[in-house]
DNA sequence: TTCATTGCAAAAGTTTTGCACGTGC
DNA sequence: GCACGTGCAAAACTTTTGCAATGAA
């Protein structure tokens, strides 16, 4: 196991449609991919591991699914890291920490965010940086 | 006035000494550029602007002074839009709103937000996005 | 003088786009 | 069947890098 949601592909298929959103093998895999790595992974790591299983798949593909999953709340961006948009399966309000020695993005818990009037606010994230306990310690 | 802290380059450049950084006159436009406009420039924007004033400029020494300048705490990057990494003169915790049509960045009061223990941190950011008052209606 | 910073061009990397083809519903 | 998704290559962008020249302290 990968520390992950353990969805089957059935499960997963009934929870696009209930949406209402078209379940093709790709975002499949995608969705899968993101549920079951909870390390915050990135267009590129999901298009190279995906691949493996895959072989046709296309970077664009990732790009669009990953981009129609966010949009529909199956999955959250982080864009803590300039470099790159990474994702996060776990879609419950949490905080992320990014390390700017070892890159390593952390999940940590955060009270409940206030709200904006007169604004339609779809997405609350907290982000902090800095340097991790691993890293203090070298 | 561009409502921002209105510091003369004499102002800026004792700022700068206190900290040991080294004054430049490139550090010190970038500098009073993003505290003069509040509109979160990204480094493109700075670019083009800085520009008009010091034709010489590089876009090279744009992305040097940005970096230099918020690692020593003289501005704050906001990565809340995955294209390019804005920046803002205010260094205060405060939030940010993006709004998916506009594109325009909102601040608005946050309180004060917990701390990590065992890890250092440098930087704490809070990012909502969502649709604007404006936006709503149209 | 010295060493950090600048400026230019080129490279690296991520994300988007255009368009023909394929496929879920 | 039709609209939407996919896949490929190329384009568009942002940011970084290498290196010689410049200038702040």
């Amino acid at each position: 196991m990968h520390g992950g949601d353990g969805l089957k592909t059935q499960e997963i298929i009934s929870l696009f449609k209930e949406k209402n959103f078209r379940a093709t093998p790709q975002r499949v895999a995608v969705f899968d991919y993101v549920h079951e790595h909870r390390t915050h992974p990135d267009a590129a790591e999901i298009y190279e591991e995906v691949k493996k299983q895959y072989p046709a798949f296309s970077k664009t593909t990732v790009y669009n699914a990953l981009s129609a999953l966010a949009e529909n709340g199956f999955i959250m961006p982080v864009t803590i890291d300039s470099l790159s948009v990474h994702y996060d399966g776990n879609t419950k309000m949490h905080g992320h920490f990014y390390c700017e020695k070892c890159k390593k993005i952390y999940d940590f818990e955060v009270q409940e965010q206030s709200e904006l009037e007169n604004f339609t606010v779809k997405q609350k994230a907290i982000y902090y940086r800095g340097i991790c306990p691993c890293c203090k310690n070298t």
